[in-house]
RNA sequence: GGAGGGGUACCAAAGCGGUCAAAUGGGGCGGACUGUAAAUCCGCUGGCGUUGCCUUCGUAGGUUCGAAUCCUACCCCCUCCA
């Protein structure tokens, strides 16, 4: 179904398609994305893109934004979003990666979750033009017999293609038939929804593949399949997840998420800057020629990298307030400028003195009184800027006194009675 | 249903009667260096006011002066055969 375009919708399908095309791993296949493209500039009519959403996870980080940050696009160009959230697919669990079994979530928990999604997502999509579905509706009400229609339609060799499948097979690890079901349950979502174009990460291939043959096999045209790059996390190795704990979460504080964007080892940066920032494009061209040239410290693009992400989840004060902490604190090796008051009652202390080792647990800056120790043998407690690395040493207890223990970690002191 | 293998600290993995709070590696943490990057080096990594004591090697019992190690039962995981 080749199109006759003016050149005008050419032009508009080029560009649509550059855009889109940026950042994307894979796009299957390309010539039908275009095709698509083409027909949906001549008729108006928006393309449907379709992402579905784990419904266990509410906490979203920076890697789950990766996705948004495409979908925005889509959006502006005036596509249509609907995410799928899999309430139903949920009590089977993606074998994608580990496989255990998951706890059931109640209508409650998924619907909360379901609202946190559209909270944290809001701060990259729009979401009041974001269609939100559960694909219990149409996953529940299926009979056996048209499960086991759906089952018909793939082959067991087929299915043993995906990577996880086949690496357990050839390792000799179990695999349970339910596990099946799972990218015919996700492929079957795209069935229910007519998806045009379903986007996930490059993990997410075969299951996207496989919404492509549901839907030829129901008659539909086909999706195709855009995936997106795995965001490494702050480590720089493993993927970012919530359970690994190298994250940074939208919600969580400035100070925190610039401290965390900094971390993050160099040769990500570029990566990070085009899949979780809005840096226009020929800016981070111009970024990454300053710094292959040396015009540029890789520590101030960083910083810039830091701001960035700051200034889109909370603001240019905020990001500008993150900054000049991070300076003082780091840089400067000064004091933060908010520290964490801590209450301790005069009557803990004898003679107006306190064990430096009780007093670090007192203020909770360590799980520990053998942990307590271990820091101030190392060398790594402070009191009022004073190394203490005696742990029988008696602090004298004063109402505003810092205490720190490692480059992260302070506490100030209030003696109150209580 | 049958045969076999296995459950050890955050993870992986040694240990198979005492010298085991448990080798080694990874991770994590602290320190040096620095740009809270990388690389490197040193140290720490169950708890307790700590030359000692308490709790930990799937669970519960037992044998023994003494058990992660031996015995019994149970639970769980995995492989192969059916």
């Amino acid at each position: 179904m080749e199109l006759e375009l003016t050149p005008a919708e050419q032009r508009e399908v080029d560009r649509q398609f550059a855009l889109l095309r940026r950042g994307a791993v894979e796009i299957v296949p390309e010539e039908e994305f275009r095709q698509k493209l083409a027909r949906s500039v001549r008729t108006g009519q928006p393309l449907r893109v379709k992402l579905g959403l784990d419904p266990s996870a509410p906490d979203i980080h920076l890697g789950h934004t990766v996705v948004l940050h495409k979908l925005r696009q889509f959006q502006e160009l005036g596509h249509e979003v609907h995410l799928v959230i899999g309430d139903f697919t949920g009590r089977i669990g993606d074998p994608t990666g580990k496989s255990e079994t998951r706890k059931q979530l109640s209508e409650e928990d998924v619907k909360r979750n379901a609202q946190t999604y559209v909270q944290q997502f809001s701060k990259v999509l729009d979401m009041e033009r974001v269609k939100l579905h559960y694909n219990s509706q149409w996953l529940a009400p299926l009979t056996f017999a048209q499960v086991i229609e759906l089952a018909a339609k793939i082959t067991v060799a087929r299915m043993l293609e995906r990577e996880d499948f086949a690496k357990r097979m050839q390792q000799e690890l179990p695999i349970s038939v339910h596990e099946f079901f799972y990218p015919l349950m996700q492929g079957y979502d795209s069935v229910a929804l007519r998806a045009d174009v379903e986007l996930g990460g490059t993990d997410q291939k075969f299951n996207l593949l496989m919404g492509r043959m549901l839907q030829r096999e129901y008659g539909q045209e086909p999706q195709v399949a855009l995936t997106m790059p795995l965001l490494e996390g702050l480590d720089g190795v493993q993927k970012m997840s919530k359970s690994l704990g190298n994250y940074i979460g939208v919600d969580e504080p400035p100070s925190d998420m610039y401290g965390k964007a900094m971390s993050i080892p160099d040769e990500l940066m570029i990566k990070y800057f085009e899949l979780v920032t809005d840096l226009p494009g020929d800016e981070l061209a111009r970024l990454k020629a300053d710094l292959a040239e040396g015009r540029l410290h890789p520590r101030d693009a960083k910083m810039r990298l830091a701001y960035t992400i700051v200034r889109m989840y909370h603001g240019e004060a905020a990001a500008e307030e993150a900054q000049r902490r991070f300076v003082t604190v780091f840089q400067q090796g000064g004091l933060p400028e908010e520290i964490p008051v801590v209450k301790l009652d005069p009557n803990q202390a004898e003679d107006g003195q306190m064990w430096i080792v009780a007093l670090l647990s007192a203020l909770r800056l360590v799980p520990s009184n053998a942990e307590a120790r271990r820091m101030i043998q190392q060398g790594g407690v402070r009191v009022d800027g004073e190394k203490v690395d005696d742990i029988d040493a008696r602090i004298p207890l004063r109402d505003g006194m810092v205490v720190q223990v490692g480059k992260r970690k302070f506490a100030k002191v209030q003696v109150t009675e209580q």
